[in-house]
DNA sequence: GACGACATACCAACTAGTCGGTATGGATAT
DNA sequence: ATATCCATACCGACTAGTTGGTATGTCGTC
């Protein structure tokens, strides 16, 4: 049996090494089985390193979810930082945008498109503080990116609403968190499409849309 | 150090034997800790019992699971069967009335007022796959019971609506769900209860309420 | 030749599950 | 009434395997 190391992504130039291998192992271990039900040797086998590797760029498990928790992080600011609706000049668009778009990434098995914070989170929020924080942080972090489009929209669709878009990005997050736990509850994605599909119904009242915009995304 | 067995609750006059008190102890020590985390020990210890009377009762820790989400389900069928809102003539008010009292006991600590269901199978959904099933089960129960006053709602006053029952009980679990992973990741009930804010608003829209319904519970 | 990036061997602690044994209470026979 | 029997409930030491983490060594490069 040869240890057969994976290609890079092909968009990244940098170099693939063990650090990063092991991060993107992290994150796609962690996420089909769990943070605690993930050995330390589960994730250096799917990297295809040793432990003395593992511990050489991690000094703990934990330092391992924490720097995997920011990975995802920033991995996620790319996918919808350069997605297509983000160049829409309407604001309202973009944020309808935003639910189509990640309608359309839910393909592939479960651990692909589910989201690593609020798995971790579910798991280790009173036994891990600091993971905790970490996912916090970085779910409230994405939060804020989507409520820079609602406000704008707010502002130009929905002035007087008695609701904050502070209020309504982290709303979004917690649909997209629970359509996650019913996809797993019923191993496949067809549930969590149909949860965004009520998630842009509810957006699109909000800002009492007068002729349904079509979407052809 | 002697080892004092807590009371049964109140309400309950059968025996609160070693099996029951196992029972309530896995529900509240996996949602602290998640199922992997908690061990057998655990259990027993907060059950006040021995691993030889743990064994005794359940075959293995995965039996116990499915136990504990069976004794979790039939938990929720009697809270939710005989609380208030229940005996409203309106199923529109039954059903808004549903999310009132999801919000009225948001109270105490995360584990007491999160979901077992959710918590276990965003965890064992790829690797326990009878826990996944009777998660899913349970859960797809829960909402079916919803479901009855949200399609009498939709008869009454909504019967042209683009959107199904079915569909709409799941998406209210699937908000229910996310609230408690935003509510651990920010360790406090304040956020589940803007996302129930939001939701009730949701279903008010659905059924375009002419005036909106004043609420005292 | 010093340093970073690994690899190998190893350990102490922990964990699910086992196993032989005890306590108790009800049924039945005498 | 008492002795016998038996099933159920329960106990806690033990085991076999796993896990996070460490100690030490090797190899290539600057």
């Amino acid at each position: 049996m040869t240890k057969d190391r994976a290609k890079a992504p092909a968009t990244l130039s940098v170099a693939y090494n063990s650090k990063t291998r092991l991060l993107d192992a992290a994150l796609h271990v962690i996420r089909a089985k769990g943070y605690t039900a993930t050995t330390v040797e589960d994730i250096c086998q799917v990297a295809g390193v040793t432990k003395g590797s593992f511990f050489h760029h991690f000094k703990s498990k934990e330092a391992l979810a924490l720097a995997a928790a920011q990975h995802f992080s920033s991995m996620a600011d790319g996918l919808f930082g350069i997605a297509p609706y983000r160049s829409l000049p309407d604001p309202l668009d973009r944020l309808l945008g935003y639910v189509d778009f990640r309608k359309t990434i839910l393909n592939g098995a479960l651990p692909d498109y589910t989201c690593l914070l609020g798995t971790m989170v579910q798991e280790v929020y009173d036994t891990h503080p600091s993971i905790r924080a970490a996912c916090d942080r970085h779910i409230s972090h994405h939060a804020a990116i989507v409520e820079m489009d609602i406000a704008a929209a707010r502002d130009r669709y929905a002035p007087g609403a008695d609701w904050s878009a502070a209020s309504l990005a982290l709303y979004m997050q917690a649909v997209l968190q629970g359509a996650f736990v019913l996809a797993k509850a019923k191993h496949g994605p067809e549930i969590a499409s149909d949860c965004l599909t009520h998630l842009r119904r509810y957006i699109e009242m909000l800002f009492s849309v007068p002729q349904p915009k079509e979407q052809t995304l």
